[in-house]
DNA sequence: TTAAAAGTCTACTAAAATGGTAGGGAATAT
DNA sequence: ATATTCCCTACCATTTTAGTAGACTTTTAA
């Protein structure tokens, strides 16, 4: 399951989409907005400016922007940078991989599902972005 | 990423499923085999039990076996049973649904998509058994 | 009928992850 | 200069994870 962090970041995210016609947006409007605790969206925000996805502005006027248009903002690359690994096994993660210490991957069967697990995922996280899941995006 | 306690499952029913012939087999072969906390293994095999998947015998000669062809013991059965939901969030979870506080899911985009993640998902686990995951198997 | 062999059960614990909070510091606009 | 806003470090409570301890029950077989 994604954690909250990540939840509130989708949260966090669309919100900014969905306003960026109106320049910087307050941390606290988005809390507001999307009903998400004040001190740890301010975390959750300064990691995705860390990570690339967001711009920020201080003083009068300042807040919160996208830096790149929602169609470049794949949801793994989200995933990824708060919850870490989307594989289910460390063997086959593409990004945080770490050997198994009781199996030899090549005869290891749960790998080999495990992988086919994670591509039928990844079909999904690494195609869609940002902008399929805007709110004025439903069907 | 699955829990320790859902790969030592994993490890434990493949390790039965390769030694069906051998009758019940003990908890303390699986754990040297297998390299796992005894201790621990003991509280695994026992949920695998009540959760139907296992059948036991005590007493000299007894042990753990599988009750069923490896055949009919589907992955996403035993993920389910350990760790809990497959999708990524409870809102789009099949077995462990929860309704979302913070999002109309008509209307939400991150829903739609999560969805359809978790089928993707599923398409693998579901259709996979321990059958597929045996060492005897590796192609 | 007793002892050994095995699984069963309850409870506990240490460490890590999760979700969140506090408060001061730095940059910026007016 | 000062109000505004993000930035940063540190902390905290709760839950989950991974594992351990030890007594108890059932079964087998001498």
């Amino acid at each position: 399951m994604l954690s909250k962090k990540t939840q509130y970041a989708f949260h966090a995210l669309t919100y900014l989409a969905e306003n960026q016609d109106k320049g910087p947006v307050l941390i606290s409007e988005i809390s507001q907005e999307r009903q998400i605790s004040l001190k740890f969206l301010e975390n959750i925000l300064l990691e995705l400016k860390k990570a690339g996805v967001l711009g920020s502005k201080k003083g009068k006027g300042g807040g919160y922007y996208l830096i790149k248009p929602p169609e470049e903002v794949k949801l793994a690359k989200v995933i990824r940078m708060l919850d870490g690994p989307i594989a289910l096994l460390p063997c086959v993660s593409l990004n945080y991989y770490e050997k198994c210490e009781n199996c030899q991957e090549e005869i290891c069967g749960l790998n080999r599902v495990m992988a086919e697990v994670r591509d039928n995922t990844l079909k999904v996280l690494e195609s869609k972005t940002l902008a399929d899941v805007l709110r004025s995006s439903a069907s």
